[in-house]
DNA sequence: GGTCGATTGTAAGAGTCTGCGACAAACATT
DNA sequence: AATGTTTGTCGCAGACTCTTACAATCGACC
């Protein structure tokens, strides 16, 4: 049936619609309220035809039109353009090593409900994760007055996920290995919205761009450091995923020809360096502490425990070396530190600039900046949404018109 | 004047056409002559709109078309479709360490004039070699009958380039820093036709993919080794060029904490570990040989000389290291290995693979596949012209009808 | 409080492009 | 020579958007 050499390529007027309204409401969504004479400046269509596109937008209770109030300006005020938060939502999914969430988020980014749990590490089992998630699902099912219509359901893990199905093929953090997450959560949810599985490093990088510290900025990579270190990677604007979405693994970067082992099964992963456990392990603490452990070593290192001041200059060094590779690899505009390494920021901060002074080539090197995420632990979830709004912003006319297509209330299981 | 603001995403029916027009003469570009109903199902476009697309593209003398030889299949002939190799062309132009070339070629690749020229070793001044390539331009101006239409210009640099202007900020193997090469060779060349400048590797990469071992395959990485080591990554289709088009430095990638120092300023770069001067050092020759020395090594090694042997399986594993986190950061569907390090492919592909067993992740692994580079030296020239094209192929809209645009006569120097 | 200028929504008509359907042309087969 | 197949050709319709003229609504000013 697919003929191999068919690129279909072609263009057609359809084709125009389809893209006009996505840049509306992908505006829409990212910028949030605009006036319609914003719109036509900053999308470079006309009046008539945005007030066209508009018109279907507001039949099809994507967004709604309101009078502006005065702003003390001449002329004729342009209404207000406002996504309908309320009207199409997507489910976010979050499942980190010691805890979970779950979200309602409307068009246009809010959040309208939010349940995050702790889960006691080692509690891996995958039925019992995927269960776990089906009742803070529930949960938020029950307090949200169920009108909306669902667009889709985004879920982030700890874990290489392909993208196209959702099959995790390997979550050393979670333990797990070829689990077909997408499949086994869209029976355990009852819903037949699309799930999107992606990468919790990935999704963070997503997040970031859209609604933290890089918006819009075309090139950027967001490392995320936990109990493993993982990387969304900003190429040109598009998230690199790889052939098989399993991009971006920058944790498993070998770095040290006579490092330890990893429990990826490599040796000398920059994960075995920076992590959360090399950490620990380098300030003379025990390396199952988890976060708390951190926090600890935080208070030493504020108050100048040698031991904990040499591993965190240690952690910078390795920081450092290793970036300093991502910057001339990738030539990016900016460095997103999350998770751990966000947190540990200002302490590494000098050495690590140190080091890239030393490593990165001069051009790349005077570009980029490295900042601490903005998100905190909810920007893989909040990544999950905005994958899961994906469609909808792309292509919004399927959610117009007869050919309705897959909109479903939340919770009319099957 | 520019909001920044403002996106410019609106589409207009012009949209439409300029993509279709784009569509068409790309695909006669890369595929060659196919008649009008290989087109038709190649870009999804209905007859009419072929036909109509077509007339315009015979018109402005982008394309002829021809009967085709009977096929013996039942039908009425398809006509065939050719891009005029000979009405409009591109001037490419290379520099390496020890060679430059040039060439002129035919809308369709093919290649209609062909010089290059062995320089010595350490002659880089900028003026001399601006010069040699004013020389060569010339010398192919002589023997080419010049009623064609200079699309553009393509160089290819062994440095790091700014894409915007052509601008080498720094090409060690060449003691260049901040060299204006764009504009130095539009004065040298006597041409009003845009230059674009960039990377060696990232078009040899570019060359690779469109007409080499890569044929339009989304995610490789071409990683070509000579005195230094570059690389030219494609992601999801789409050269990587980080935000000023610095990307893809592979060779710059701190890989050995306790490594040598760099001619780049660094230390431990992957480059020093697997340059050329690190293969010659370490089988106990001198690394000032060239290719010569890697010859004579390369006999040594097919004679079973331990010394030699020794060298290659060294190199095979630092190539695997490297390599095993590459293919972990972008999950590609080929390797490319150019320059040297193609040339000592066969010997280090055994190691090579073991290494990257050992450290990189079975997902990735298991889908990426290494090879040789197919096009050999001149990879990177014909990537040069594949640059120079990339407006054309953009958009042939710009060389139809009265707003000709910027088509010159080679040679009508200002 | 009325007038003027500025800004923007509204509406009708035109332009551009592609898709559809009917027909004709060119080829192989029988 | 008749038939079936494939494909070019042509006219018409459909889908968008752009252009242009006009109306609506606001602030500023006299």
């Amino acid at each position: 049936m697919a003929d191999p050499r068919r690129d279909e390529v072609g263009q057609r007027s359809e084709t125009v619609r389809r893209a006009n309204l996505s840049a509306i409401v992908r505006e829409l969504h990212v910028s949030g309220p605009l006036t319609r004479s914003e719109l036509v400046t900053r999308t470079g269509l006309t009046r008539s035809a945005i007030r066209g596109l508009i018109g279907e937008l507001v039949a099809a209770d994507i967004v709604s039109e309101e009078r502006s109030a005065s702003l003390g300006i001449p002329g004729r005020p342009s209404p207000v353009v406002t996504p309908n938060a309320s009207s199409r939502v997507v489910l976010a999914l979050d499942i980190l090593v010691d805890s979970a969430a779950a979200a309602l988020v409307g068009l246009g980014g809010q959040v309208l409900q939010y349940v995050r749990r702790d889960r006691p590490r080692g509690h891996f089992a995958v039925d019992e994760v995927i269960a776990d998630l089906a009742d803070l699902a529930a949960e938020i099912r029950v307090r949200q007055a169920m009108s909306n219509d669902l667009v889709g359901v985004g879920v982030a893990v700890v874990g290489m996920v392909r993208r196209s199905d959702g099959f995790v093929s390997m979550a050393p953090n979670l333990g797990w290995r070829d689990v077909p997450l997408g499949e086994m959560l869209g029976d355990a949810l009852g819903t037949r919205a699309p799930i999107a599985v992606a990468n919790e490093a990935d999704l963070g990088a997503l997040a970031e761009l859209r609604r933290g510290v890089s918006a819009s900025a075309s090139d950027i990579l967001f490392i995320s450091g936990e109990v493993g270190v993982g990387g969304g990677l900003i190429v040109g604007g598009v998230p690199l995923t790889g052939i098989s979405g399993y991009g971006g693994e920058v944790g498993h970067m070998p770095i040290n020809p006579v490092g330890v082992d990893c429990r990826c099964g490599s040796r000398g992963c920059w994960e075995t360096e920076i992590g959360e456990g090399a950490l620990l392990r380098r300030a003379g603490l025990s390396q199952d502490g988890g976060s708390a452990a951190v926090d600890a070593l935080l208070v030493d290192v504020a108050a100048g425990v040698p031991s904990a001041v040499a591993a965190m200059e240690e952690e910078g060094r390795w920081l450092g070396f290793g970036l300093a590779g991502l910057v001339n690899i990738f030539n990016p505009r900016q460095i997103v530190l999350g998770g751990l390494i966000g947190r540990i920021y200002p302490y590494v901060a000098e050495m690590l600039e140190l080091e890239l002074d030393r490593h990165a080539l001069p051009g790349p090197r005077d570009l980029v900046r490295i900042v601490p995420a903005s998100l905190g632990v909810d920007a893989p979830l909040l990544g999950a949404a905005e994958l899961a709004f994906e469609p909808l912003l792309t292509d919004p006319g399927a959610w117009i018109g007869p050919r309705g297509a897959t909109t479903e209330l939340l919770g009319a299981s099957a």
